[in-house]
RNA sequence: GGGCCGGUAGUUCAGCGGUAGAAUACCCGACUUGCACUCGGGAGGUCGCGGGUUCAAAUCCCGCCCGGUCCA
């Protein structure tokens, strides 16, 4: 899709003199008071603003924050709250990356209000599509940053502001406030699209920074294609960090981010850097891009040459420093995510925390501080603990959680990295002088080795390691899996909204306990009913839907499923009613008595289970069926039988107390404020009220399943299992109710029935099982020890029932008794002691004959290999065999003529060795 | 959720269609004042689980479980 230039032809523009230009360099169109050659924005242009900021306050961070909050304020926005940054409400995004992202889907397609408008919120930010080139960019690039967004929501006959109103305010603040001269600033054109929207933009441009963008949102993909909003959304992001960064005019935006807590952490690192080498690298840290090795390159020798020492120098003393930059982000970033109880792990969220935590440890052991990660999270916790309290406030899970992590990534390093030793060892005794690029990606892929981590190892053993430039891009592109083709509706749903049918009122939320109800029919299709209103609860929230009948005047009907489609619920039937039929609904009460059983228990053992274990427990699914539940938790450990004690216990309590479930809707933004996001446990809930379910102090939830009025109706908890599903994630399997008496009952008959087997009382039952598995691993070691022995006893019995032929002795049996393994053992004893003995058994043991063949040495001298013998016994039975001169083994199926097998090997024998 | 690597003696691993091996620790013995070293002997395995292919599977195929790792 390819901007009108018309959507940039703004009043506000015109009126004050911006003139459309064309960059000579990168070719984009930019608006500008002053006629000029370049864009402005760096690399461009370079960045002019270092030791020389074009502002007339200097603020730092925290300073820009309040005072961008404040200057939108006082335009009549009104200042929210931040959102977390773990994006919860959403299931097409992990993390919040944008202001926008607070608001979408159901605020810019208009399903619900904003919490205010205009409004503005500073909302801490995570990326990390640009992870690699944070610390080496001056701070241009950052995990974590600040976006401040100052929206308006326009409705068809309710417009707040658009484009000329959104520039003016930004040209307001930079200039009246800031200070900055007007011809400083130009603004580019271009396209911004994300989150399943799309606008044109312009990014504002100050001395080589570009400071903001400002996003004009108004289509939105449908079905691969862009089509219009209904809602026009203004979309800033106004990149504070930057802002800071520019009115202080440091050499690199962590100066201006982190205050004090860059010297501090390069204090504790032991890296110092002359301000003019940091002077001369951020004014042309604009070109430094690790996707562009040779530009960047560049860029770094012609900073020596400024600085006046040898890029290598240059490069020497620059890299320290560039990584306590990483590490300065790394670690702010890795605070947000834990404080919001992400438990690090290999999926999701929680392999974000790990590859922070990853990169800060390589980062740690390279400056020899690997177990000062502690210090430095606490100076983070302190630093932007004043302005978000949540990090104060869970500084122990934090620590907690780094710790834990850490200890599991050493553990992996050394496990790995013997591995990896090995196999250089390996290639070393090949004579192999390089490491091939494909074990660098194994030890990268399969094993966690960092290629810098696999060239150390490497240069100890000798072998050269050429690490490609493209390593990691190749990497990315070995994962990049074809975009998924987002699927189109269903039928149903076409003919759902082509039909225009309304939602379904749903009775099961005004009265849970009313599971008989009036409705009309509205709408049929293929075994599909939905009606004007209905007691029926569909699948949803990990709880199965419930079943039942329809009843009409001339007809019923059974209910075998109950789905949701939007807003609409649709009842799968096996007849249909004739529309605008009026029938009678009946749920199966029992099946739904038992659903919201297991609801409100998966709620209760939710609390409990984060009471235990810590407040990082978030749930990360639950599964709602008849007989049992499951509930899987955020935790980063194995779930004790102790804890699983008191859990258990805990959540029984709650039973007993019968304290009465609340049932209550709540504006989404009261819902949020009164019970904080520890609400969206079951992860998205739509819609502007939000249903809240609350147990007394012990869990509150937001909450679209079916309960019971109080815990007492629950009776029993029980916890079947845990188990571990993956890294982070456990799962707590229980029953409740009937189900669990039931589960009960069952597990007593199981112990009954055992009991009754081995004929011992149900409590010596643990003791006797013991004994037996003792004594069943006795037995089997005996049969060895018996088996061996009995081959060196068999030796005369052997020896006096061959037949001598031809000048060798013959052993030949059929024998369905012993083993096959008894009698490798007797035949290898066998041929020692006699060496003109051909030993043959044949062992008939489930419809097959297995064949095992020894021959000494005197008859292998003979011509006599004890493979051919067997392979020709094998043939006999229809089989095939293998081995060697010595030792042949085989066998087949067909035993027809088993008994007439020895005629024919004598027959065979006597050939071959006339033969010879 | 997807890709890749791994699961064999108490431990670390080799073997990768044809009698399950090594090293180490363990037990016994020899040498030695004693310890260590050295030497000899012994014990120790449902080759993660379940199917399939095959006369024959630790080995090949499929599914699952467990651990690890990378990506989304």
């Amino acid at each position: 899709m390819s901007v009108d230039p018309k959507e940039f032809e703004l009043e506000y523009f015109k009126k004050n003199g911006f003139i459309r230009q064309k960059c000579k360099v990168c070719g984009a169109f930019f608006w500008s008071q002053k006629i000029t050659d370049v864009c402005g924005e760096s690399p461009c242009a370079e960045n002019t603003f270092i030791e020389k900021s074009p502002t007339t306050i200097h603020l730092d961070l925290n300073g820009v924050r309040e005072t961008f909050l404040n200057f939108f304020n006082k335009h009549g926005h009104a200042i929210i709250e931040p959102y977390p940054v773990v994006c919860r409400w959403r299931d097409d995004l992990l993390v919040t990356i944008a202001s926008i992202v607070d608001f979408q889907p159901y605020v810019t397609n208009g399903e619900i209000p904003p919490p205010a408008n205009p409004l503005v919120v500073s909302q801490p930010c995570l990326r990390f599509e640009d992870i690699d080139n944070v610390g080496i960019t001056s701070g241009r690039h950052l995990t974590i940053f600040e976006m401040g967004g100052a929206h308006a929501f326009n409705y068809p006959g309710n417009e707040i502001y658009w484009k000329d109103r959104t520039v003016e305010y930004h040209h307001e603040l930079i200039t009246k406030v800031f200070g900055v001269e007007s011809e400083k600033i130009s603004y580019k054109e271009h396209l911004w699209s994300g989150g399943g929207n799309a606008g044109p933009a312009v990014e504002a441009i100050v001395d080589g920074l570009e400071i903001s963008t400002l996003v004009f949102m108004c289509y939105k993909m449908e079905n691969g294609r862009w089509v219009p909003t209904v809602v026009k959304t203004v979309d800033t992001g106004y990149g504070l960090e930057r802002w800071a960064w520019l009115s202080l005019g440091t050499p690199t935006a962590f100066h201006a981010i982190f205050g004090p807590l860059l010297s501090k952490f390069m204090d504790m690192m032991g890296v110092e850097c002359e301000n003019r080498i940091l002077v001369e690298t951020g004014k042309l840290s604009g070109a430094l891009n690790v996707e562009r090795p040779t530009l960047s390159y560049e860029t770094r020798k012609l900073i020596a040459k400024r600085i006046g020492i040898a890029v290598e120098e240059y490069l020497r003393i620059i890299e320290p420093f560039e990584k306590v930059c990483t590490l300065l982000d790394h670690t702010k970033a890795l605070i947000f995510l834990l404080a919001e109880g992400v438990v690090p792990s290999n999926v999701r969220t929680g392999y974000l925390a790990r590859m922070l935590l990853r990169r800060i440890y390589r980062i740690l052991c390279e400056f020899g501080r690997e177990n000062q990660l502690s210090e430095l999270l606490e100076y983070q916790i302190g630093y932007w603990g004043r302005y978000f309290r949540n990090l104060e406030i869970n500084k122990n899970e934090i620590l907690k959680l780094a710790e834990v992590e850490i200890g599991k990534y050493r553990r992996t390093l050394e496990r790995e990295m013997d591995f990896i030793i090995k196999k250089l060892n390996h290639l070393k005794k090949e004579g192999k002088g390089e490491v091939p690029k494909e074990i660098i990606i194994e030890a990268y892929e399969s094993h966690g080795i960092h290629p810098s981590q696999l060239k150390e190892q490497a240069i100890r053993l000798g072998l050269k390691t050429e690490i490609p430039q493209d390593f990691f891009a190749s990497i990315v592109k070995m994962h990049t899996k074809k975009v998924k083709e987002t699927e189109d509706k269903d039928e149903l749903e076409k003919m759902l909204i082509e039909e225009n049918i309304p939602p379904t009122e749903k009775i099961f939320y005004e009265n849970p306990k009313l599971l008989q109800f009036n409705a009309k029919v509205i709408f049929t299709y293929n075994n599909k009913i939905v009606l004007d209103r209905t007691a029926f609860y569909a699948e949803s929230g990990g709880q199965l839907s419930d079943i039942g009948k329809i009843v009409w005047e001339n007809g019923e009907t059974i209910v075998k499923y109950v789905k949701k489609v939007g807003g609409i619920i649709v009842h799968e039937v096996d007849n249909l009613p004739p529309i605008n039929t009026e029938i009678i609904g009946y749920v199966d009460k029992e099946r739904r008595e038992q659903l919201s059983i297991h609801h409100t228990a998966t709620h209760i053992i939710n609390g409990a289970a984060r009471k235990v274990l810590g407040e990082h427990v978030w749930q990360a699914g639950a599964q709602k069926n008849i007989n049992e539940a499951h509930l899987d938790i955020t935790h980063y450990t194995n779930i004790t039988d102790e804890e699983v004690s008191r859990i258990e216990d805990i959540a029984n309590e709650v039973v007993r107390k019968n304290i009465r479930v609340e049932i209550f809707n709540l504006p989404r933004l009261e819902a949020e404020r009164k019970y904080g996001y520890r609400l969206y446990q079951g992860g998205v809930v739509p819609g502007k009220e939000i249903r809240i379910v609350k147990i007394g102090e012990h869990d509150v939830e937001a909450c679209g399943g079916t309960h019971v009025l109080s815990t007492g109706e629950i009776g029993l908890i029980k916890v079947i299992k845990v188990e571990h599903i993956q890294d982070g994630i456990e799962r707590i399997v229980f029953t409740a109710g009937k189900a669990a008496l039931k589960r009960v009952q069952e597990t007593f008959e199981i112990i009954k029935n055992i009991s009754k087997q081995i004929n011992v009382p149900s409590e010596g039952l643990t003791e006797a099982i013991e004994k037996i598995v003792k004594e069943n691993d006795e037995v089997r070691r005996r049969i060895r020890r018996y088996s061996k022995r009995l081959s060196e006893y068999s030796l005369p019995y052997i020896r006096d029932k061959a037949e001598h032929f031809m000048g060798i002795r013959v052993y030949y049996v059929i024998d369905n008794e012993l083993e096959e393994s008894t009698h490798i053992d007797i035949g290898s004893a066998a041929i020692e002691k006699m060496q003109d003995l051909l030993y043959c058994a044949l062992i008939p043991v489930n419809n097959v004959v297995q064949v095992i063949v020894f021959s000494g040495t005197q008859v292998q001298e003979k011509n006599v290999s004890a493979r051919d013998i067997a392979n020709f016994i094998a043939n006999q039975l229809g089989g095939a065999a293998g081995g060697d001169k010595r030792f042949g083994r085989g066998g087949g199926g067909n035993m027809d003529n088993l008994n007439m097998i020895k005629e024919k090997v004598l027959d065979y024998l006597k050939e071959k060795m006339v033969k010879n």
